[in-house]
DNA sequence: CGCACCATGTAAAAGGTTACATGATTGA
DNA sequence: TCAATCATGTAACCTTTTACATGGTGCG
């Protein structure tokens, strides 16, 4: 169930469209939470049935309207609760690690082409990563500067300085990864 | 559709029933892969429809019979296939992240709560994934054992290496984690 | 006019979780 | 006999993926 409370996340920025939204969480933009159209414009229905949002319908041209949706009091409280709150741990599901327990069944040359194919996704996310970290930490993102209008100066700083830290780990855990594969192709050589 | 993959590679090592397959699987098992009883005999049917593994009945006692499940050559092939060919990125859906990037919405002792939490979680990680790994790399596991019955002497130790390293892996990343997680208490402070 | 983009939905299927349901065997 | 463990299934539900479906707007 963390798919609204992702929605919730983004909503108290600013308000947005399903459009936008999909936007955010299409598969190329690679954010920490990826999410079809398919599934974010029933999950908008539902969130403002439950009274965490508000949709507010919008004309562009004639007939083209679109349906902008903003946190309410309830979806703001509902989504601090949710942060201040010890989630159980997802059961590990990796399919790469499975594939790796089992390489000494197959060719030395198959299992390192998965390897190297592994290590350069790796290199680009550690790039975004690094990227989006950099960015943070100079409070330059369209949606920070919007979260940051509605609180005091004297706490931007903490705001940048904790979200990007989270992209920082994405980046720790990616350089981990790419050390693990390495270390792999040097034993899958033995 | 890794859930099938993954049952071949275990029943590699040996023939097992249902039941034994759900006790590796369990919640409590923490392995590589996690799936539920009530996941695992349908898939174990339908492999053997689809003619990955052959099913042999046996009697316990005087009413009670389980089905012991073997892998055939077309089972066999399939895994060896599948583990040599390069699996899409399974998109980022990583709870905790969401959580860590809206932290600055909460009080500071709500979001160390979350983060300690975790870090407990993850040293159990860590500690399970480093015994594992020593086990095996002191070939001192029962499936390695059945495994390495079935493989030339020359090869057991690169097996075992090779297995040892994805645990590894594992202990590796949870490290990584628990770092990152220490940091974001000290931030938290500031 | 045509193309890229804006905008919103539904349907079917696959994968995964939780709960229900049943009965046999072994050992204390 | 009682409890733990062996053993196998089904049902309901939720989440996610892929595909289908439709039409408007803005710009060159």
């Amino acid at each position: 169930m963390s798919l609204p409370h992702v929605l919730l996340g983004v909503l108290e920025a600013r308000p947005m469209s399903g459009y936008e939204l999909t936007q955010l969480f299409g598969a190329s933009t690679r954010w920490v939470w990826s999410a079809p159209q398919s599934q974010i414009y029933p999950a908008l229905k539902k969130m403002e049935d439950n009274g965490l949002i508000t949709g507010e319908e919008q004309t562009r041209g004639t007939r083209m309207t679109r349906t902008v949706y903003a946190i309410t009091d309830e979806g703001l409280r509902e989504l601090k609760e949710w942060i201040g709150t010890p989630l159980p741990i997802p059961p590990s599901r990796d399919a790469l690690e499975v594939q790796a327990l089992y390489f000494d069944l197959v060719p030395a040359e198959s299992a390192k082409r998965v390897l190297k194919e592994f290590i350069s996704e790796q290199e680009t996310a550690l790039e975004h990563a690094e990227a989006h970290e950099a960015r943070l930490l100079a409070k330059d993102t369209e949606l920070l500067r919007e979260r940051m209008t509605k609180r005091p100066v004297e706490q931007h700083d903490r705001m940048a300085r904790l979200k990007a830290h989270v992209f920082a780990g994405h980046a720790a855990v990616a350089r981990t990864r790419i050390a693990w594969a390495q270390e792999g192709l040097r034993l899958l050589d033995e």
